[in-house]
DNA sequence: ACGTTCCGCTACATAGCGTAGCGTATCTGC
DNA sequence: GCAGATACGCTACGCTATGTAGCGGAACGT
C-alpha cells in the first residue's frame, strides 16, 4: 500500500513528487476522507455507484479536486482499494495446513468487505487499462501470493510435501475458486470452503 | 442457447410469445447480424467497445430496432455470448480424466474466443443485475458444469473415486484457476495447465 | 511582496444510454 | 380490398457521467 497516485500512473501534475514541495499543499485530509467515502460507497451501494461526483459531495469538495489527484476514476477507485488491502499477515507456524488457512481467511474476509463489492467493476476496469491491471496484480494480489508460496517454500524444505509440484498452478487452485465464485456468486464462500479447499490442496501434494 | 430475447428478462413488446403473429414480422436477418456483430466486436476490441450505436452502424440498422428486441446493452452481450456458447459435448467416454480434460479443453477455447474479451464486462454487468446474473450462470455456466458433474458421478459409480467429495468445491477447483487467470491476467492459460489441472484434481478424488 | 500551488466554483464539451413520436412498410384476418 | 397491428428507420430529446478549462482567492515558501 502506500501508493502515491502519482506513482500509479501520474497524476494530473508533479505534486508530492518533487521534494521542495513548493506553493501551497495539498490538504490531506481530503485524500484520506476520499479514500474512506469510496470504500463505503463500494461497500454499501457497489462499485457502480461509485462517481466522482458523488464522492465530491460526500467530503464536500469539488470533483476538480479529485481530478488534480487521480487521473481517472479507475485510479481513484485502485488507490482507495490499494490502500485498504495490505499486505496478508502470513505468519510462518511451521504447519502448512494452518499457514494455508489463515491465508485463505483473510480472503474470506475480504470477500466480506470492499473488495468484495469492488472486484466485479475493478476486474472490468483492468480489462481495458494494462497499466491499472498491473497495479492492482502488484499491490493486491502478489502480496497475498507471496506468503502462500513462501509457506509451500518452506513446507517444500522440510520435505513435507512432493517436489514435482506446479506452485502456481496450486496457488490459483486454492484461492481461484473464491474469485470464482465471488464473481459469478454461483455458490456461496463459507468457512467450511476455506477448510476443505486446502484440506484439497494438501492432498494434491503430499507426498504419495 | 436458443435464448429468446423476451425469454432472458422481457423484450419491449410481445413478439415471438404469441403463437398468431400479428402485424409486420421481425426481420430475423437482424438478429443474427446483430450477434455477428456483437461477436466481432467483443473478439477485436473488448467488452467495452460494445456500444448499441455501434452495433448498429454495422448492421446498417437504427438503435432503436435494438431496442425493440433487447431492453439495454447488457441483456444484448448476453444473448450474443450465449448463443455463441452453446453446451458443452461432454462424451462418456468411460474414463474421468479424459471426459475432464475434454471439458476443460472447451474453456481453454472459449477464452481464446469472444467470451474471453466479454467477461470482465460481462462480470461487471452481472454484479449490478441479478437477473443478467441468473441467465448467463444458468445459460453458460451450468452446461459446462453439468458435464464435468456427471463426469464425477459416473466415476463414482464405477467406484474409480472416493465418495466423501464436495463435487461443487472440485468443480470450482477446476475451472476456477481458468476464470481467475483470465480475468486478472497474472498468468497465461496454457495446454499444459489444462492437463495438470485435471491430474491435480484426479489426485485428490482418487481412493486412498 | 512574490511566485507557486491548491481549493472551490462555474462552465463547457463529449459519450453513451434509453425513450418518444412520426411516417412508412409488411403482415394477418375479415 | 381494407382495417388493425406490428416492425422499420428516422429525428429529437433527456439523462448521467466523464473529463477539461479558466477564474478568484487562499496557503505556503523565499
Amino acid at each position: 500500500m502506500r501508493l502515491s497516485a502519482s506513482q500509479s500512473r501520474l497524476a494530473t501534475r508533479g505534486a508530492a513528487c518533487t521534494n521542495a514541495p513548493l506553493g501551497r499543499p495539498r490538504d490531506e485530509s481530503i485524500n484520506t476522507e476520499v479514500v474512506a467515502a469510496v470504500l463505503q460507497v463500494l461497500k454499501t451501494r457497489g462499485y457502480r455507484a461509485v462517481t466522482i461526483e458523488g464522492i465530491a459531495r460526500r467530503v464536500r469538495t469539488a470533483r476538480t479536486s479529485l481530478y488534480r489527484r487521480w487521473p481517472s476514476k479507475r485510479h481513484l477507485v485502485a488507490y482507495a482499494v490499494v490502500s485498504e488491502m495490505g499486505a496478508s499477515p502470513a505468519a510462518d507456524t511451521g504447519a502448512l495446513r494452518e499457514e494455508l488457512e489463515a491465508a485463505v481467511r483473510t480472503l474470506l474476509r475480504a470477500f466480506s468487505g470492499p473488495l468484495g463489492h469492488a472486484l466485479p467493476g475493478l476486474v472490468a476496469d483492468m480489462a481495458q487499462d494494462p497499466e491499472l491491471a498491473a497495479t492492482i496484480r502488484e499491490e493486491v494480489l502478489a502480496a497475498r501470493r507471496n506468503s502462500m508460496r513462501d509457506a509451500f517454500a518452506r513446507a517444500m524444505a522440510r520435505e513435507e510435501i512432493r517436489k514435482d509440484l506446479d506452485i502456481e498452478l496450486l496457488l490459483d487452485m486454492l484461492t481461484g475458486p473464491f474469485y470464482y465464485r465471488a464473481l459469478f456468486g454461483h455458490a456461496p464462500i463459507t468457512a467450511r470452503m476455506t477448510l476443505d479447499t486446502v484440506k484439497y490442496i494438501i492432498r494434491i501434494a503430499s507426498r504419495r
